[in-house]
DNA sequence: TAGATTGTTAATCGATTAACAATC
DNA sequence: TAGATTGTTAATCGATTAACAATC
């Protein structure tokens, strides 16, 4: 009935696939599509995905389902990705540069603004479409580029003064690749992917020695 | 008292978080830590941390804490990380060139043992410290080198198609960099670094222009 | 012994699932 | 109307937290 606003979070991380399922469905030409048709196509049950959505209000249609672009354009809006989200990379090593290039990353509403980095070697050369900057550039270019999103690629050693940095400047969304759970500035959301844990999780389940 | 096995997934991510914080206590000359050293130091609670250990076994000592050197080879065995894990990558592109880069990955107990592609004009060509393998190849080398772990950086539209290549050539567990929920093969782990979902994720809890 | 800290059992909390009335 | 499907309330499930006896 009424939107709640207090969604948990496994649901929010739900909604970014349900987008990615109505994009698809929607190039293929479908205009409707029910839980039940969500749940073949995405692995979330038809139940989570009714739950989930009325968080945020009515979207469906009884006996009919929902309303594909008109599903897309609400999750649009509900996530935030209806206006252009700029970001910026700091730290122009491996990963940093294979971001740069990484096509999701620039694809709307994102848009890759700046690189920047503290190696003195570094500034000023070509990286991708970008000149990599000094850090002490940040806070003018968050400001003048009106910068969402933080995205941190630098050592781990580096990290949370990246990160508070950023903070101090006014980017209020941090993705970050350093090895380290990094102390949020209030009001700051951080995501962190960790590589190492990754595959470490992954041994986890691997049954010892198969191979060999 | 007894290793009761299993463990929800939750607690197994969070050993990985133990282990990197209790190497980090070795290095440092610390030689006991108790269940609230490590909650000081990883922001897990005292209470979750001992109960995520009781799932595996008795490991502390009451009154004094964990013995720093003895729990990491304790949880370096069972999360199968005490011998060497062998890795290939998949899709010589911008991510696997950077992940090949990746210090984190080439670190004990990691080997990144080759990098494969199926375009005709990268295969032979040098990328980091190999040479990049047609993908035909893949079963030969996860067999003779006894590979452990896939790691799929290709397009959304190969990344399934490499899954399955991975699986019938024995591998058990893959990362998968597309953006796409792979089907997995039984007996296959399978862990997705999906960095559009984290990117929109981010957007939600992002407030509306804010700095515009 | 007294103080500190573990490992476990019970209580709580939060998310998922089941059941179903409402409605197109 | 009959069939399909939604949104919601209640029940279940699983993980976290609290309480505490055991023990070094």
């Amino acid at each position: 009935m009424m939107p709640m606003s207090r969604a948990p979070e496994p649901t929010v991380l739900r909604l970014s696939i349900y987008l990615r399922c109505l994009r698809k469905a929607q190039e293929e030409g479908i205009s409707t599509l029910s839980s039940a048709g969500i749940e073949r196509r995405t692995g979330v049950s038809a139940v989570q995905v009714r739950k989930d959505l009325s968080y945020f209000g009515d979207f469906g249609t009884s006996g009919r389902g929902y309303d594909v672009a008109g599903l897309v354009e609400r999750l649009r809006h509900i996530m935030h990705l209806d206006e252009p989200r700029k970001a910026v990379i700091v730290g122009a090593g491996n990963m940093g540069s294979a971001l740069a290039g990484y096509q999701g990353i620039k694809r709307a509403p994102f848009i890759l603004t700046a690189i920047f980095d503290n190696d003195p070697a570094k500034i000023g050369r070509r990286l991708r479409d970008f000149h990599i900057q000094h850090i002490d550039a940040l806070p003018e270019v968050v400001h003048t580029e009106c910068v969402d999103l933080g995205i941190i690629t630098t050592s781990l050693a580096s990290a949370q003064e990246v990160a508070d940095h950023m903070a101090k400047a006014g980017i209020r969304a941090i993705l970050n690749f350093a090895p380290v759970r990094l102390i949020a500035s209030s009001g700051v959301a951080i995501r962190n992917v960790d590589l190492v844990k990754e595959l470490e999780v992954l041994c986890f389940y691997l049954p010892e020695s198969i191979n060999c």
